[in-house]
DNA sequence: AACCTGACTTCGG
DNA sequence: TCCGAAGCCAGGT
């Protein structure tokens, strides 16, 4: 496992509940904003471990990335536990919960 | 080392 | 808004 993989995960555990944040602001936390993909794979292997608060990471159009079936469903459950609200497209408004990181902690 | 894969992102059409 | 193509990164085989 690079630093960077290690970085992710301390990344994703950071984002407060009932926040979110975008595969690509997670992977420029851990120092790489490109590697976007990568953090979709670390969330993907870990998020077995428990630990992960991987319901918080969505894509850039403030989505969920997974498909219905594929986790989806739980996903928005997750996030809906934690105060957020969905648009009826099942969007998320990034404006109010994005998480910003260095602003509050 | 080479090739494949993925919960991505951006740009065009 | 949807679809396809291209770029990008690191781990797994």
């Amino acid at each position: 496992m690079t630093h960077f993989t290690e970085r992710v995960k301390d990344a994703v555990k950071k984002i407060p509940a009932g926040r979110v944040a975008t595969y690509a602001q997670v992977a420029a936390c851990a120092g790489n904003h490109r590697a976007a993909r990568q953090v979709a794979w670390v969330l993907h292997s870990s998020s077995r471990k428990h630990g992960l608060p991987w319901q918080r990471v969505i894509n850039s159009r403030g989505r969920i990335s997974l498909k219905p079936g594929q986790g989806y469903e739980r996903q928005k459950a997750l996030l809906k536990n934690e105060g957020i609200v969905f648009g009826e497209d099942g969007s998320i408004d990034l404006e109010r919960y994005l998480w910003k990181p260095n602003v509050g902690e």
